[in-house]
DNA sequence: CAAGTGTACATTGTTGACAATTTTCAGCGC
DNA sequence: GCGCTGAAAATTGTCAACAATGTACACTTG
């Protein structure tokens, strides 16, 4: 995302920084975060980490402990998971129904960039690339919705799935099956784009 | 909440009030919050205010703007409002199906006594109050699954439920319908007891 | 030796001052 | 009158010092 997307405040690109380390492993489930350490790491004093430490809470990434700290959030447990991806599909589907009519050229063009930023990542390998331009495909398909509150939503649930990506064998997959969805809407077929959108969330 | 659950922190307490005065409708949707006022009128400094706005932001009552401010978070749209309803709908029952055969008598006595609270609101035509022992019902069997994470989850889809809580126009319905789930879950029966939670949630 | 106790130490919580940003609105030119 | 400019006011953002809380561990006590 650093790349890209443009964080305006202090607490945002700290959270971004952060967030990469979760997603990527860097940081690790259980691994507790001190303001002091960050604050530091940063060149900032503990208030914009503390921010930070909240928007990530928010989504799901960090546990924060009253008077004891912060630690990296667990992954969903195997009988919770399932409900997770339910719960994802049903708010991505709901969306790219409810927008299809309204699908732009422009959207489509912002998406296709993404697309190839993906597949650039699937290309070399880069599976930290990949994990954030996965997410990037998603959140621009979730915020082209007119009800902004629904990226809110979306968000923490998404989140939680991001925490562990390692599902595919072939990492290529990963490009193709994000092709087939932005195929489909090209070709307005609505029926194949939401079951190619629901089969890339698992 | 106030009465009876405890909230350890301060800016738990002032997120506490500012929840009622939401749900309550005395502050509406758009309406700024101050957190100079609000520190004057709880008698803090503005850290914990600042806490506090995060925390229901969290919940999807307040939405932060950066070097803005802070304001009531707009209800749910018509097209969403379904959404959300179903998303609700799909964890709890989902909860309550993974915990069925492991509820205890002790669970149901706390239930009970919850029950026992919704029942004196709707005597009483107590909105406020209704609003505050449904949430609580319903928290209380969220947070009964092991996977604590869950509430995190459940939280901002079911208060972003609760924003406007006038679906009933006869208020004892929802005593009744908060019973019926208790009455099926003591007698063993966990489809009658699905089904009425799913028809209380909508 | 086990269990409890007290005292440093480490860490988070709160505060008030100052900085940066946004908003308001008077003054000006067209 | 309408729109622009820019200073003043209001508001949020950041910081560093201090307070409160939790943790670790040596020490006592039975």
């Amino acid at each position: 995302m650093p790349a890209i997307e443009i964080y305006r405040t202090l607490p945002e690109q700290i959270a971004a920084r952060l967030r990469q380390d979760v997603l990527s492993s860097k940081l690790k489930p259980g691994d507790p975060l001190r303001e002091i350490d960050l604050s530091e790491r940063f060149g900032v004093s503990r208030g914009p980490v503390r921010e930070a430490f909240r928007q990530l809470s928010q989504q799901g990434l960090l546990v924060l402990e009253p008077n004891k700290g912060v630690r990296v959030a667990q992954n969903p447990s195997v009988e919770v998971r399932p409900l997770v991806v339910e719960l994802r599909r049903k708010i991505e589907v709901f969306v790219l129904d409810s927008i299809f009519q309204r699908i732009t050229a422009e959207d489509l063009e912002d998406w296709d960039a993404i697309l190839a930023d993906i597949k650039a990542a699937c290309e070399s390998s880069d599976v930290d690339a990949l994990t954030e331009h996965d997410l990037r495909f998603h959140q621009a398909i979730i915020r082209s919705h007119d009800d902004k509150d629904l990226f809110a939503l979306w968000q923490p649930i998404a989140m939680r799935m991001m925490m562990r990506y390692n599902r595919l064998d072939d990492i290529m997959e990963s490009y193709r099956e994000h092709k087939r969805i932005l195929d489909a809407i090209r070709a307005g077929d609505k029926p194949v784009a939401i079951k190619a959108l629901e089969d890339n969330i698992q």
